[in-house]
DNA sequence: TTGAAAGCGCTAACAG
DNA sequence: CTGTTAGCGCTTTCAA
């Protein structure tokens, strides 16, 4: 193959074939042809094929401005968050994307960090580009977005960040997935469960804490900390360091959590699964399957909510009705070595 | 705050104010107008801040579609990238917004797997949509994606993928920051400096454990395996499994082994860094934080390079002329705990 | 200094 | 069945 310098050095070369040369080729006027290639009005199937094929013999691609400024919409939409690192974002921008492309909707990611200047120069950006609809996300669900997106003009569509009123929002379900992790441990046979948890300040750590008290029916004990691997590390040692019966079973609050307990646990010469069954949080693939033994786990589904929002934010758009309120996404455990078991894999 | 039903439900209420009703507004044509608000044109400093306080009171935002239409321009870039975990292309996208923000480029995220069929409907809708440029960027620097970028009508920048000859490339310093490894573990006092990496099939595996080859002076010793933490640990039984002396410092291909190191060695009573240093590579936060000790490892730099990426592109886009080929830059040593030394943090 | 008019590339009425 | 016309919201000659 060979490049011309020109091409590399300098971008464009050949001009854009717009739909005006198409008619030119098929002998038809311009109006035609679009209703030709947009499978409207009404003509004979010859003409309509043979505007068809000098379209595609003339590599004809239409303009999205030109006909977004007639049609009102972009066929593009924003995914807004402030979740710099991407552990929740990407997931949901995966599915928001999956959901979205074969309607031709591309997806604009704005990164926002919690810089309310910042916040607004990307949304008046996305507003100016007349985005169809601005899907907002973040890293926890009782934080709001350092911005307001309400009265916008455009629909709005809140994913694991924390909504407005009336707004139409998209969580997953803590309590649910909390009550499987429970359910999944009591199966197994375990009956001295304990919850190593992160910060009481979030809300899903309330939400999975209460859950899980009332799946283990009273008798269960929480402990909070951090979101780390080091709190996992001394939970354990809290836990070890008193007298009497210990845990068969530890359901953690995340993944980095679980992973320090199940090391903690290999540095006591604990043996997990046999004695003491261990769960995460988050199915985050980098920690859990490099745990040993590789970690039994919640997956929050944040790709189908991602689908679920972009689903949403088109039919918004669409001007059909959506009923406002939260809706909750089921989590589904995820089956490895850390808590015994069948092995799934 | 009151929120109308209608507002969440059905999206869009009011209408967008347009350069006509500014115009109007100001009690100017909508030339005028337009040339107030561009600070474009010739007209009395009153007429102009006239109509650009109408401006203001209304909310003008003018429409980036019909602009665009007429500047053939989008202010809109596509990133285009197969690295799904996104491990790479984050901290590459945020550098490539953080560089664009300003000029009102916002930037298409167009995830691709390794699916030619995908990664043409996602070139095709950025084409339409009339993209300013793309950036193609990848996982790894010796593999392209699988989709033909060159001819497009569109400038093109590659970033952290392999780009075709005589693109516009860029790639970070794999050489470079091997060679500021093993100087840093020189500089400490190491002398039986091993490295430990990943597959001889990439590329940046040659080129870092060629540079570390000579960095170290012939004495080195290179062992293959691949980028997990499993892989750490079982070159630490190689290593210690064999009589004579052991290493002094060990550096690795990427953090996940460094962890995998770091972890075998304790588990053996080796002290991390008192009796070897351990180096890694990637600054992943999540591992290399999550060390004990924390890992001292080479940073590539990837925000740095979405920022230049974004830069040239929008030079090309500009028609600017930019000398084709691949440019490196430069990696970082990040010191933290697992090498000893200076602390900083 | 200001405004009228043309036109970016396309679609949608309405005629023919 | 097909083409002519108008116009999306804006910028840009060009004339007044």
């Amino acid at each position: 193959m060979v490049f011309s310098r020109e091409t590399q050095l300098s971008g464009p070369t050949t001009k854009r074939v717009r739909i005006y040369d198409v008619a030119q080729a098929a002998g038809v006027s311009v109006a035609t042809a679009s209703k030709a290639l947009n499978d409207t009005g009404r003509m004979t199937e010859e003409t309509r094929s043979r505007v068809k094929e000098a379209a595609s013999n003339l590599g004809f691609r239409p303009n999205a401005m030109a006909r977004g400024l007639i049609q009102r919409r972009s066929f593009t939409v924003g995914l807004l968050t402030n979740d710099t690192y991407g552990r929740f974002t990407l997931p949901l921008m995966a599915g928001v994307s999956e959901e979205l492309v074969d309607q031709g909707v591309s997806v604009f990611l704005c990164t926002i960090e919690d810089d309310p200047a910042l916040a607004k120069i990307h949304v008046d950006a996305m507003l100016d580009k007349q985005v169809d609809g601005i899907i907002a996300s973040g890293k926890r669900i009782d934080r709001q977005l350092p911005v307001d997106l309400t009265n916008l003009n455009v629909p709005v569509v809140y994913a694991f960040t924390q909504a407005p009123a009336e707004a139409v929002s998209l969580v997953s379900d803590d309590a649910g997935g909390s009550r499987e992790a429970v359910e999944w441990l009591k199966t197994l046979g375990r009956r001295r469960i304990v919850h190593v948890t992160g910060p009481k300040s979030f809300a899903s750590v309330e939400e999975r804490a209460g859950a899980y008290r009332t799946s283990v029916g009273g008798s269960g004990s929480v402990l909070f900390g951090t979101w780390s691997e080091q709190w996992g590390h001394e939970a354990v040692s809290q836990l070890w360091s008193v007298g009497g019966d210990k845990p068969d079973a530890i359901f953690c609050g995340n993944d980095q959590i679980a992973r320090g307990v199940v090391d903690a646990l290999r540095e006591r010469d604990v043996s997990v699964p046999d004695e003491v069954s261990v769960i995460g949080f988050d199915n985050w693939e980098i920690v859990a399957a490099a745990t040993r033994p590789p970690l039994t786990t919640i997956d929050m589904n944040l790709k189908a909510l991602g689908r679920e929002a972009g689903r949403l934010v088109l039919a918004l758009a669409a001007g059909e009705t959506v009923e406002p309120g939260i809706r909750k996404l089921p989590c589904q455990l995820v089956i490895r070595q850390s808590c015994g078991g069948v092995l799934r894999n």
